[in-house]
RNA sequence: GGAGAAAUGGCAGAGUGGUCGAAUGCGGCAGUCUUGAAAACUGUUGAGGGUCACACCUCCGGGGGUUCGAAUCCCUCUUUCUCCGCCA
């Protein structure tokens, strides 16, 4: 969410900013600016009223004690339209502001600019390329063949048990699996990242929060009885850790990693590209959550683009970097870099994480501050980013790594797995 | 799931209708002393709105009510603790 004051001071500024986004925001800006003005004002005759009448209840008070009785009668009167008037004027308050709130929600985040303009994914301008696009046997298999073919995921079983998109990992799959979830994090570890394990489900306040709500809800899957939603992403629990908190400014940088699984609706794609585990309701993230001082944010993001290289890298994938475009960029980030990794027998690239920096605009549905050197609270920037979705890296190595004898194991995944092939 | 108790500032904890945004202690910050640190001492220290700055307003778990006036009384919800039951 924007702050109002930046709204007030730097209207223009956000108007052209939000024209990256593809949005004309001035319609919006002005009725928030209206919006804003009434509530100050409304806000400014509450205050007289509660004024006026905190006044008059002292003065009752003390005619009581000196037993002027008669008098504190006459007065006691007198507040009854006072009353009346604050009790109208709060509501008119409480109206306007969240009219306002409303508004303020539905504006997405000001895009960085270095953000290029663009429309869709075509337009996201691709910022560096690493590592050897195997050469392949022309009869390499893309992974959901790979998967039935060496028994390690059953896409079929999860259908059975839940539904599409909730696959089975099984035998070498499981714990190729679980040996990546391991060296993420302990790589993640190394780099200077607290290892967290957080809830899987949250309340409707951690929504609003890290910005799934309100407008997001329809890719949640949500709990009706205890009204609580499945994440989508560890981002939601473990950046709501530090919801409504003031921190101190020498405790930055705040560094958090996580793994959860991550539940996700996803509706409307199709064909290739939901086939096997390119597109699923439910999945494993590690994940890193950084708390950073506004003047180092963005120094952070770059360093966690190249803590998550390292990790590609090690894995020996190929992969690239692209920098979003003004229309693919996420509603709450201001600058994100996706990286993706190439799957070879695929013939495409695969979406495997996403590093944002959100500046204040998490931080101010959060109440997240921090405390300058004048003692002044002031909003703290969030970020985040995959390291990594598994699905897709568990695909790319699947692909990448298949021989005629079998598929190899990545060497620095080895020492998890406990064997050096899936065949 | 049943019975009882409780929810106050970063933490602990006082406050049962008016002068309480709230005693006191710890912690934090600044200073004195010290070569430096510790200890001791002195001062300072909640958040939000509003204002050029003041004034002023709101907040004692959330919501509602009684009253001229509520941290304090009433209703309700939530959470925590103790005991019992069930259970990985």
């Amino acid at each position: 969410m924007l702050q109002l004051q930046v709204v007030r001071e730097e209207k223009d500024k956000i108007i052209n900013a939000l024209q990256k986004r593809n949005i004309d925001a001035a319609p919006i800006l002005d009725k928030v600016l209206q919006l804003d003005e009434k509530r100050r004002t409304t806000q400014s005759l509450l205050d007289n009223t509660l004024a006026e009448s905190n006044k008059l209840s002292k003065e009752i008070g003390m005619l009581f004690k000196s037993g002027k009785a008669q008098e504190a009668n006459v007065l006691k009167e007198k507040t009854g339209s006072l009353k009346e008037d604050s009790k109208r004027l709060g509501e008119e308050l409480n109206a306007t502001a969240k009219e306002l709130q409303d508004l303020l929600y539905q504006i997405p985040n000001i895009p960085n600019e270095l953000v290029p303009a663009g429309n869709t994914e075509d337009d996201n301008e691709e910022i560096f390329k690493e590592g050897d696009i195997p050469s392949l046997d022309p009869s390499a298999l893309p992974h959901w063949e790979l998967a039935k073919k060496y028994d390690i995921i059953d896409f079929e079983l999860g259908v059975k048990i839940t539904g599409a998109g909730f696959p089975v990992y099984k035998g070498k799959g499981a714990k190729l699996q679980r040996a990546l979830i391991a060296y993420f994090l302990d790589k993640n570890t190394a780099a200077g990242y607290t290892e967290m394990q957080v809830p899987l489900l949250v309340n409707e306040a951690s929504g609003y929060g890290t910005g799934q709500l309100p407008d997001k809800e329809g890719q949640m899957y949500h709990v009706g009885a205890d009204d609580l939603y499945l994440i989508p992403t560890a981002e939601v629990p473990v950046t709501n850790i530090f919801r409504d908190n003031i921190i101190n400014e020498s405790d930055f940088p705040i560094c958090l990693t996580g793994y959860t699984p991550c539940f996700r609706r996803e509706a409307g794609s199709y064909g290739a590209h939901v086939r096997g585990l390119n597109r699923l309701h439910q999945f494993d993230k590690v994940e890193i959550v950084r708390l950073e001082h506004p003047s180092n944010s963005y120094k952070a993001l770059d360093g966690m683009v190249e803590h998550v290289k390292t990790l590609l890298r090690d894995l020996k994938l190929p992969y690239r970097i692209l920098r979003l475009c003004g229309g693919d960029l996420g509603f709450t980030a201001a600058l994100t870099y996706d990286f993706e990794v190439f799957s070879t027998a695929q013939d495409r690239w695969l979406e495997i994480s996403s590093v944002s920096n959100f500046e204040t605009y998490q931080a101010n549905r959060l109440k997240l501050r921090y405390r300058d050197e004048n003692g002044k609270t002031r909003l703290a920037h969030t970020l985040n980013g995959s390291s990594l979705a598994l699905p897709r890296v568990l695909a790319g190595i699947l692909e990448n790594y298949q021989t005629p004898e079998g598929i190899k194991i990545p060497e620095v995944l080895v020492p998890y797995c406990g064997f050096d092939m899936i065949d």
